[in-house]
DNA sequence: GACAGATATATCGACTTGATATATAATGCC
DNA sequence: GGCATTATATATCAAGTCGATATATCTGTC
């Protein structure tokens, strides 16, 4: 899911495929790598689609291929914010630049999904309380329980101070 | 890395690889999903190398090939319990099985990267306060601190648990 | 005996990763 | 000025993974 961050980066201004993957690198550093493996093959494919234009741009350095974002690469951008498919991380990541009745939807979506999982958790950690589990499998169902549990106060955080926008 | 968890499980038992994948998918499936496309080859390829042997055994049901481990692949997955570059969560799927000694050093080991995380985590903290980040990656930020925090404090409860044994 | 659903292995295309190749431009520094 | 080092920039490769699908067989049940 290279794309969505690829977009969300050329909406705020055109960028050549090196400096893209600096700025890719800064964030979204924490969970996951930037490699020019899957970053210069994903800017011909939006280039084929018509998502992106590429103008070589000579003046000076090395020779650059400027990427710049089509309208259809904004209506993409759109799509991916919304599907409920697409890694939070990387939709948190850009969200700002989507409008705030969008943005409150993105979250409660997230949180639902966040509840729900925590529930699925409890129900495993009761069935396993049952058999004899290990302590250290037990432990890992802890300790991702306290991850949702904290994410969801985290998200609601959030969700209420979007309403007092 | 469906490698580890193989070894892992054929540590415990002969299997099969549709046996396998029902118990991958159990224990594994938290973090991440089981593919045929990773599973099969991964058997293959440890066969190969003399970490497995598989069998055919038509006794019931459609004809399967149960593999059992061999010493070369308890050697390997011992390298790979005390690999830093493997995932922590697969390793802990499986610490039960290792020396206590070797327990506790993987788990300050995993301990003192969290804690370097965390405070590389606070440096960035500091850096993005001078300039004028959005709020929502500021958040990001907070978050990623506050699951290290988590993390950090439920660690060390282990390891307290294991220097009581 | 027919049909649904579970069991079992296998493979495909698309994609990602990590490494490396191949350039040129900028920079440091004596 | 000259020269080495580092940064910039694009490109590609082998290996591995994912998600889907193909192709069987076996089991239960009405």
């Amino acid at each position: 899911m290279i794309e969505l961050p690829i977009l969300g980066l050329l909406k705020e201004m055109p960028l050549h495929g090196y400096e893209l993957k600096r700025r890719l690198e800064n964030i979204v550093g924490y969970f996951g790598t930037v490699s020019y493996g899957s970053l210069y093959p994903m800017l011909r494919k939006l280039e084929e689609r018509g998502q992106v234009t590429g103008s070589v741009n000579e003046q000076t350095g090395p020779s650059r291929i400027v990427y710049r974002i089509t309208s259809e690469g904004e209506a993409r951008f759109s799509e991916l914010m919304q599907d409920p498919g697409a890694p939070f991380n990387l939709k948190m990541l850009f969200i700002h630049s989507i409008q705030p009745s969008e943005r409150v939807r993105l979250l409660e979506q997230q949180r639902d999904e966040w509840v729900r999982k925590l529930e699925e958790r409890r129900g495993d950690q009761e069935r396993i309380a049952e058999r004899n589990i290990h302590r250290y499998r037990a432990a890992l169902l802890t300790r991702a329980i306290e991850h949702l549990e904290r994410d969801i106060a985290w998200i609601q955080n959030l969700i209420e101070g979007e309403d007092q926008l």
